[in-house]
DNA sequence: AAACATGTTCCAATAAATGGAATAGTGTTT
DNA sequence: AAACACTATTCCATTTATTGGAACATGTTT
């Protein structure tokens, strides 16, 4: 008989000694300003003696740098690691070339992003040759709620689980047009499910419009969509509805690719 | 009175339980191909039962994913975690448009490279317009010895970090043009030094050639360097000469505004 | 120089990691 | 289909590292 365990409460897993010191680092990295020991030792409600060889551990591990004032900031161990974790990733691989041909396509900015539990992780980014900024977005999260891509990828998602993440989200309104609440947000996701296009219609930033489609990966493995971004006053709305049979088509030919690198048996 | 430990005896340093569980992260992504439970027992050298809890502490972290096929591929947290420590990386951010300038400048690639232990780690990368490959390099680590970046930057090292590092190097020819041995890194580093810039003439890849100069940053926190690198059939070594100027300039700018960047008073 | 804030070290109590072995699960061969 | 080999997971007494309160440094202000 299953112990009726409360199925919100997924921080309880018991991750021992290396999930609290990942908590740690974690609260380094969030803070938006360097933290010395006394600011950590604040937010991590954790004993002084404790706390001390956390961060003794993670600065020897290259995880964080101690600077001579004393402050915590990020080392480059997690640079490396994170470059492996990157260019490995071989959902990424299979979708490069079709973020290169869509963004040959529009011109604009290509996105691909991942739903990592309430929020969409950008794991690769194909940018207009204006824009020389390197791999920015890489790594970056946002909420689903304002972005083409979270309203394409969670459209993906079954009803349970769809309702599930929906009473995790915390409506932040970014501009007049984001959507305000579960309500706006789950009759939004049935018409991406029916149109299997998704708008990003200047809801997370002002002057930002976006279209976007999600990956119909098969195996719930990941949940994923592309986008195509661009500035408002070169990407009219009609614009937007006229990539969308480009995008996901582009969305469907990551999907079929993903399918076969999983093997034919599969 | 200092206790007589051994200088080389760095990676003795112990990090408890963490470091260990490290470790295995570590040799999971290192791995060029997904390795199941039973690949990573016999690399970890690691009892079954300790193995397999790590594991799972590392999954349930995310740092971590388990296919269908048992096989550990990385997990979407690393990314993460990684662009807060890239984002927020000040070094990065202070040198960040003088790369866009030095790029302009010059049309070709621009690196910017940080010494971390024996190799050099790409912290950030303004590429042409026409390789539009995102943020490949960033993260990634290259040898010191065959590298523009990596030659300028340990020729910043006092003599006996310097000699303490060329002892840890392993020396492997990559090219014809592969310096072979401790000895001739050492005569190019002094020359690196007297010059102030340093070249890559096809030592790592062939076709590949390099100008770089280090960043003297004062405080001996960043030991880090620039770069611009292009294929040899369109940068002949004269062009490399006349671009010395504009690199070793660039990192003047770069050491300039760090320091300004730490505070006028340090 | 005293009071203070911050960072570091110490050590008995405690909780977690360890690791050998038994068990469960998977797919392959006969 | 049963036996087999291989792999993954669970169990639990032992060992070890973590814990956390308090004392000790260190540097800064009043």
């Amino acid at each position: 008989m299953e112990p009726v365990t409360d199925e919100t409460a997924q921080p309880a897993t018991d991750t021992g000694t290396f999930g609290k010191v990942l908590a740690v680092l974690d609260l380094v990295l969030s803070a938006d300003t360097p933290l010395r020991f006394k600011d950590v030792l604040q937010l991590a409600g954790q004993p002084r003696g404790t706390l001390h060889r956390q961060l003794t551990h993670l600065v020897s591990e290259g995880l964080l740098v101690v600077g001579a004032d004393g402050s915590y900031t990020p080392g480059l161990r997690l640079l490396r690691l994170a470059h492996r974790s990157w260019s490995q990733n071989s959902f990424r691989t299979v979708a490069a070339p079709h973020l290169l041909r869509l963004h040959a396509a529009t011109g604009e900015t290509v996105h691909l992003g991942v739903l990592s539990g309430s929020d969409i992780v950008y794991v690769d980014k194909v940018e207009g040759q204006q824009t020389v900024r390197m791999g920015s977005q890489v790594g970056k999260t946002s909420p689903v709620y304002c972005t083409g891509i979270g309203k394409a990828a969670i459209a993906l998602l079954p009803e349970a689980e769809l309702e599930r993440l929906l009473s995790t989200i915390r409506f932040v309104r970014h501009t007049p047009a984001t959507l305000a609440d579960a309500a706006a947000l789950r009759a939004e996701i049935a018409t991406v499910r029916q149109s299997g296009i998704a708008f990003d219609r200047e809801e997370h930033e002002e002057g930002i419009r976006c279209v976007a489609a999600p990956i119909r990966a098969g195996g719930k493995e990941p949940v994923a969509a592309i986008s195509v971004t661009g500035p408002a006053y070169r990407i009219s709305v009609d614009q937007l509805d006229r990539w969308s049979e480009v995008v996901s088509g582009c969305a469907a030919d990551i999907a079929r690719d993903w399918r076969l690198c999983l093997g034919p048996g599969r």
